[in-house]
This record gives structure tokens, C-alpha cells and sequence, in this order.
DNA sequence: CTGAAAGCGCTTACAG
DNA sequence: CTGAAAGCGCTTACAG
């Protein structure tokens, strides 16, 4: 036999296709005999619910897309947002759904704009990266409920899920951390200006420094990649060749960072104290490793995940989830 | 109106049900004027063809599985499986199919079969690891078909479709780079023994040296972490503290190598020449960056994605994909 | 070239 | 508690 469907088992039972899918469905009233009987051929014929005809037939779809940019996949930088996928996947999977992926970096940007109205996922959770930003506009409007994780910098319409960690607190962290170092002369390397999260980080240091006494040291933007951190790097040295700690807002900007201090001469943390932000890989493959503020980015896609399911399931959510930020300490401090 | 049908774009553009399907689906004998109402239509009220019905009505799910361990997503070592991923989802965008995560890691070992006989999915991409090891007898007798990145132990049935790197010849090129740099006391930390790939990998190596008259020095075994790569380091310097190469059979473990040889006063390459195999991310990460054997894994995953695509429309494909490797040079050698 | 009709496999409201 | 029947939206063989 080719694919067994109810009415092979309601045959094979002596049933109808009725009691066979009460049965399948585990349903409580039926008779006793009758539910063995099925139960037993269904296992014996290696039943399996056709997934599109109960799709068709007014269910869930029981899959949600995963929107995220592929480009960053399989390098170093790639390890934040695998992160966020592995929590997410595994939530998505402890609710009998299947994660889709959607690469959002494709030329047809009408693509997932469609696949969301197509009926195949029940919902979206989209992993923001800077390439995604574009995506925004068309996904809004889905027909399909989204979580974003990473808050997107334009309004979202009504009551959407949205997943952060508290940046804010991650920069006062970092920011104390650093004067009960006993540092003093403090720069930062924060991210493009128009990027709300960066900006969270720095205002957590500045006010931080401020509740101290401390005024901060010189400021300068990278893009959260390596090589940026170590560009920004140069430019403290250059704006203060005294300074004695730095705050980088990302542990890929710390990296570049550290590499560029190293070169210069400078010690880490003898001369000068590091702090990155996110703790992902590099974080402790760095030599020495990072004190880092850490994202909990798993914990942050299992939480998107089950808040979307919830509401897939026409649940009360909250629209908003901050999850804490901890000082993970390293050698570089 | 809640979500448009084929009814519905028909009745707008004043056709019958079975002239707008002929038209939705791109068929070329159609009235012109009518042709042109449906698109019409369709594009006006945002029709969507629904997945399901389709999938019902026969046709494919428009859907790969893809199964892999989770666990390791999100680590350094993590980005050998991204990179695979990585190209297997964008070959399969690009053939218009969802790439749907399968984590294989999960305490039920049923579910993953269960839903390779779900019709879900039109065919599963496996990437191996070691976690997988125990899936492959489960998956082997699936419904639809299977390509497996990395070759399995085991007989995996008839004409699999098996994707994988030349790992012989890898062996042979790392070997040759050794001899050529002028090493003659050469040591190699190979996988588990009984994992064919790092096999075939460390006899390239051995025939590679044979052919220059040089025996080979210490074999030992890592289990391809970082961890076993420096312990294993350990072991060839206590057996042949002359040892001036190593060919590591990972770059995590020629990382960990890297490590043991730098803190015991080798200096890299000028003491001791170094080699991995994968071309991670770590291999630039390191310092010094590693010269290393390529292997070619998005392009693997890519390979293995068109293969099932061409299989899945019943097109002839080869069973064995076995792609070429490539001396990566860097500065550990 | 076009339309009426059947059927994919499921679930459930309805009648008994 | 059980069964006959309808219908989800699509595609396509068939009749015209």
C-alpha cells in the first residue's frame, strides 16, 4: 500500500471513517474495543496523518518561518544569530512545530512577504540584522503574527512580539564593572548612531560614569564587526593615548579592539581593562578571553518562540519581553 | 475578505474556476483577454495559491527537511554546521523550497521518522555529526529521499544520494605542504578510529609521505574538539619531542594543538608547521591563522540540496558527490 | 479554447 | 456512542 489513509484503517479495524479519525484525533468517547482496533491497525499500517488535508480542513499549518539573513552564516559573526535560531528552533520544536528558514538576504524581496500569506507558516520570527532592516515594511503588515527578536527601529504596528535584552542595564554594567577596576579614563566603542540597542548600551555607561563622578572618555561609532573594532580602537588610542578602559558594544568590535591594544603596546587588562557585549564565541576564544555583558540570544529565541505560539494559539501575550543582562568575567577586565 | 481563493479571482474576472487555475498556473492556451483579467485579479486581491490544497491535490509539499544536532549551533565549532546550512538552504531557496529544520537531538527519536512519513517534507538533507550516528538506521528506510552530507558508517540502502569532500586526497595535499616546507619528523592527530573520513584523511597523509621516502612519526587520536586537538598535542610531543610538523584532522583541533605547541616554547611555523582540515572560522581566528586543508562546505550543502531537488522530480541523478579539497595557506606552515 | 465535475484526505456538525 | 455526508481549495481529465 502506498500511503495509508483513515479509511485504510477504518477498514482494517472494522470501523467507520468517522470512529477511526475520533480515535486518531484521541477523542475520549468511544467504545473501548473499537479504540484498541484502531489504535492497533493504525500503528500496524504505519498510519500517519496526511499533514495538508488536516492543513485544508481548517488547522494550524504546524510550522512558523524563521526570517533570517543567511550571509553571516558559518563565520565568526554568524555564531549570534545561530544562537537565537538554536533557541528558537528548539522552542518551536518543544511545541511540535516545525521551524521553516527563510533567508531574508534573497534578490526577490516579495518572496516572504508572499510565503506569509501563502498559509504555510502560522506565524514569523524574524532575527533582526541590519540586512533584514528593509524587510520590515513588507513584513508588518503579514497576515500572520511576527516576534521580532532585536527591536526593529520603526514602529511594528499594533500589540507585536518583541524580544530584547535590557541594554540599557547591560551598559550600566559594564560601565560599574569598569570603575571598580579602578578605571578611570573610559572610552567606548558603541554602534552606527541610528541603531536604538547601541545607543541603549552607551546611555547605561554615560549615566553609569555620570552616578560616579566620572565623565566619560572619547566616543567612537563602529559596525559591529572585527575589523570596525579595531578601526575604532585606533581612534581612542589617537583621542586619548592615556586611556585606561574601554567599553565595546559588541565582543566582535572588542576583538578588533584587543587585537589593535596588543599591537600598540598596550597589556590587557594590565594597561588597559576590555569589556565586550553579547558573549558569543569569541568572546572566550580571544586571547585573553573577554569579560563580556552577556545576551541570553538562546534564551531570547526560546522566549519568541513560545510567546508566538501562545498567540498563534489565540493566547494572552505580552508584546514585550526585556530579559536580563549579566556581567560574565573574564581575563579582560 | 479573509483570504482570497481561486473561486473568488475567477468570479472578479468573470471566468470559470478551471480557466483561472489554467491561468495561475502559467499555462499558455488561454484567451488572452482572459488571461490578462485573471492576472489581473489575482494581483488586486492578493491571491496566494494555498499550500495545502495543492499538497493534497497531488502535487509536491514544497518542502526539505533538514536534520542536524543542534547542540553545537551557536559555538565555535558550531560554524562547520552553519556553512553546511548555510549553502544547503540557499540551493533550496533558490529551487522555491521551504528548508525546514529537523533538530536531531531530541529525546523522542521517533519524531524525526514520524515525520518523514507525514508527507510534510518531499525529501531530508541529513548533516552529519556525531550526535546523528544513531538516526541513520531510522532514517535510512524513509519514504522520501534522503541526501547525506558526510558519508555514513553504515549501508545506508539503495542508491542514497551521499555528498562529501575528497578526504584522501586532502590527506595527500596536507602531507605534500609538510614535506615541501622541509619537516621530516611529521605527526599527525587523526578522529576517532572508527570514523571513515579522518581514516581515509590520515592514509592521504601516510601515502603522501611514503612516496617521499619519509615515515611517518606519532599517530594519535582526537574527537575533533579543540580540547582533544590539545591533548592530543600533548601526547606527539611526549612521544617525539622533535617533531617539526603536525597535520591536525580539524581546525578546532589544530587550534587546541596550537595552543599546547605555543605554551611548551614551539614557536608556529618556525619550530613547528602546522596543518587542520576544514577551513573554519577559527582557522583565521587563530594566531597565527591556519594553513589548512578546504573543505568546500557550502558548496557541499548546495550540492547535496540540487541533488535532492533533481531527485525529487524524478530526474537522474548521481548517487556520489564527491567535491575537491584545497591547500588553504596561511601562516602555520 | 472553456466549463462542469470529481477527488486528494481529513474533521466535524448532524442525524440516528 | 456511531455513521453518512459535507466541505476545506486546488488541479486536471473529460466533455463540449
Amino acid at each position: 500500500m502506498a500511503r495509508p489513509t483513515v479509511l485504510d484503517v477504518a477498514a482494517a479495524a472494522g470501523v467507520s471513517r468517522a470512529t477511526a479519525a475520533r480515535v486518531l484525533a484521541g477523542a475520549e468517547n468511544v467504545d473501548p474495543a473499537m479504540t484498541a482496533a484502531v489504535r492497533k491497525h493504525a500503528e500496524l499500517l504505519g498510519y500517519e496523518t496526511n499533514s495538508a488535508a488536516r492543513m485544508l480542513r481548517g488547522g494550524r499549518a504546524g510550522a512558523i518561518g524563521l526570517i533570517l539573513a543567511f550571509n553571516e552564516l558559518g563565520s565568526i559573526g554568524g555564531t549570534f544569530f545561530t544562537s537565537v535560531l538554536k533557541g528558537a528552533a528548539m522552542g518551536l520544536s518543544a511545541g511540535e512545530v516545525q521551524p521553516v528558514l527563510l533567508p531574508a538576504d534573497l534578490e526577490d524581496r516579495e518572496r516572504i512577504p508572499r510565503f506569509l500569506r501563502s498559509g504555510s507558516v502560522d506565524g514569523a520570527i524574524v532575527i533582526l540584522q541590519h540586512e533584514i532592516t528593509h524587510l520590515v515594511d513588507q513584513i508588518m503588515d503579514s497576515p500572520v503574527p511576527i516576534a521580532w527578536v532585536g527591536r526593529p527601529a520603526d514602529d511594528v504596528g499594533s500589540a507585536p512580539i518583541v524580544v530584547d535584552c535590557d541594554n540599557y542595564d547591560g551598559g550600566v554594567q559594564a560601565g560599574r564593572a569598569l570603575i571598580e577596576a579602578g578605571r578611570r579614563r573610559i572610552g567606548i566603542i558603541t554602534g552606527p548612531p541610528d541603531m536604538a540597542q547601541a545607543s541603549a548600551r552607551a546611555q547605561g555607561w554615560t549615566d553609569e560614569l555620570a552616578r560616579h563622578g566620572i565623565s566619560p572618555g572619547p566616543i567612537v561609532h563602529g559596525d559591529f564587526t572585527v575589523d570596525s573594532g579595531a578601526a575604532a580602537m585606533a581612534r581612542l588610542l589617537q583621542r586619548d593615548p592615556q586611556l585606561d578602559g574601554v567599553f565595546a558594544c559588541s565582543d566582535l568590535m572588542a576583538s578588533g579592539a584587543l587585537r589593535v591594544l596588543q599591537a600598540a603596546g598596550r597589556a590587557v587588562p594590565t594597561d588597559v581593562s576590555l569589556i565586550g557585549f553579547d558573549d558569543v564565541a569569541i568572546a572566550t576564544a580571544s586571547n585573553p578571553p573577554l569579560t563580556t555583558v552577556r545576551q541570553p540570544l538562546e534564551e531570547m529565541g526560546r522566549t519568541a518562540a513560545e510567546a508566538l505560539l501562545a498567540r498563534v494559539r489565540g493566547q494572552d501575550v505580552a508584546s514585550e519581553h526585556i530579559l536580563p543582562t549579566a556581567l560574565i568575567r573574564r581575563e579582560s577586565l
